[in-house]
DNA sequence: TTAGATTCTGGTAACGATTCCATTCGGGAA
DNA sequence: TTCCCGAATGGAATCGTTACCAGAATCTAA
């Protein structure tokens, strides 16, 4: 026998119409329990399992999500990814994971992509909300929409949100109260919902304080490691010399720490520094590491809900994700 | 206009019929150039796209690949996964991630959905190679499988298989070498071929030295930091106490170094550690400890590549990853 | 001019499933 | 006995695409 077994083949077997083995194995009522009977022997007795694909053509439904994302392997979003396939596959859905790479027109693309994939939904992490692609790509999907942590106007998609105001500004208070003035920020651009976000927290802060913004200090153009070494190194090497670091997520406190390490800064000695988000083995290797945290399982899990919720007939609608701020050694008092 | 456009309505409009459209947008040579001018301005005007389904069901196609391991999280494989992906998207295809969660009968599950979907491929790092499931559920696959570290006879898969013993037995022998004799070693199972791979550089090095295998000081159950918190707390209460840790991968290091924290032990002073495998900002907040490293991103688009050649109608082979052991501070002479 | 070869095009049958519609066969009521 | 209704079943259309086959139109060569 070659090839996979097909419906027509269970037919045969049964000696049967293609119709009657369709109402036995998707449950019809109107179907004689002896039908039912062969049916189900010659089926098990093939091996017979239906083929997602042709169910997906007639039924336009393929149940399956896309994922896009920056880079997966942000450890942040490889845990939000697995909580969010584990409960999309918990409901019978695949997810399709993609990385946009950093790069509008890559997660351009991937969207024009899934849409052709048919796929019931689609879960992203947007490089940029104002990208002059971004509005039209998405309103032509076709399909329930979850934005992670990103704000665009007009869509009636859903969204997980993350409170980063309330962690940034706790952070920043308790540098303020620790005596540090100059405190250099440095974090993406201001074109996502987090960067604008984080930053609100941070001016508020300041501005309780009765204290004027470092804008000098404030450098906001990337994520990524090697965008916050230089502009760390440049902030070190500037008058006034920042006596604290916030850094904007995990990129961001890597480039940051590898500068204070070439410039043989000892954190919390020489340099206050407070992390937004952790990463692997924080626990263990960054004890004394002050941090901004939000829960990345419940925001994977989330995500999935949201999205479920839609292909369920419910109407689009936000959730809201809190952020905590602990401080550790390394933001104690400036020298 | 209501719905996704069609062939259909890209016929109507240019007034031809439904296979003309088909050969047009197919680059098939018999097409004279007007045929070829109308059908391309009715595509164009309404915008056509190809259902990736419909052409699915027709090729036999997917041009999806399944992507199955035990965790996503892990960064090692999380790393992996976006160059594999990366490298899977410039060749037109998609990916779809699924977690085992170090299930075998989940793992088992995801390869049978995988069938249902009918992907041309299959990338997994099994939980187990000796499961009852596992060769059957791989041979009832008809699609490609790479195989990611692991070792299952008569399966006639590719492999990308990592040369662990050549790294560990450099590192068991420096650590000899500084005069460690009681040297634990915690890891995964011997079920998969990383920990027996892993095992024999380690006994190789005390081979060489003419010195006993120190057999009670092995633990090999488990690759998560449950696992090895449990089993490094219990060698460091008893006799002889280790002088020296070997952690097989991220999860039992984080583990380890749990138990050296909860005893007070100073890593690189009170205990000898070297990691296996490296994880995000080790090179910031971990640049102490000594380490086997393997490039994650080559092992990602190796596999990539593996299944690609076999989707190019090549024979299936394996692919060899180095390791590479580097001293650090926390490896230095016993006590 | 005609035969034969070349383009080109349209119609139709798949791919594997579901669902509607029509038909048959009972059984129950008048 | 006749009529009707419901349960059970088979046949055919459909989802959107491609590929085969046959026929029409054009062209080349005798």
């Amino acid at each position: 026998m070659e090839g996979p077994v097909t419906i027509r083949d269970v037919a045969a077997r049964a000696g049967v119409a293609l119709s009657s083995v369709s109402r036995v194995l998707s449950g019809h009522p109107d179907v004689s329990a002896s039908m039912r009977a062969k049916v189900e022997e010659a089926a098990q007795a093939l091996g017979y399992e239906p083929d997602l694909l042709a169910q997906s053509l007639r039924s336009g439904a393929t149940r399956t999500i896309g994922f896009i994302i920056r880079d997966i392997a942000n450890p942040l979003f490889a845990v939000v990814a697995r909580a969010c396939e584990q409960e999309l596959r918990r409901n019978g859905y695949s997810l399709i994971l993609m990385n946009s790479d950093g790069s509008v027109e890559t997660e351009s693309k991937n969207f024009a992509l899934l849409r052709r994939r048919r796929v019931d939904g689609v879960i992203a992490s947007l490089v940029a909300e104002d990208s002059p692609y971004v509005k039209k790509t998405i309103l032509s999907l076709r399909a329930p929409l979850v934005l992670l942590d990103r704000d665009v106007k007009g869509l009636n998609a859903s969204a997980v949100i993350t409170d980063h105001a309330i962690g940034v500004k706790a952070a920043t208070k308790h540098l303020i109260d620790k005596g540090h003035r100059d405190i250099s920020f440095i974090s993406g651009a201001a074109n996502v919902y987090t960067t604008r976000n984080r930053i609100k927290g941070f001016s508020e802060a300041f501005a309780e304080a009765g204290l004027p913004l470092p804008e000098k200090l404030i450098a906001l153009g990337g994520f990524d490691a090697e965008y916050a070494l230089i502009h760390a190194r440049h902030f070190l090497l500037k008058n006034p010399q920042p006596t604290a670091f916030i850094a904007g997520g995990i990129g961001s406190t890597a480039g940051v720490v590898r500068a204070f390490n070439e410039m043989n800064l000892k954190i919390g000695d020489d340099i206050a520094l407070v992390a937004l988000d952790e990463w692997p083995l924080f626990d263990v290797f960054a004890t004394e590491i002050s941090s901004v945290y939000r829960d990345p399982e419940a925001i994977g899990s989330e995500a999935a809900h949201l999205i479920l919720e839609v292909l369920n007939g419910n109407e689009p609608r936000e959730s809201i994700i809190d952020t905590k701020f602990t401080a550790r050694a390394s933001s104690q008092g400036a020298r």
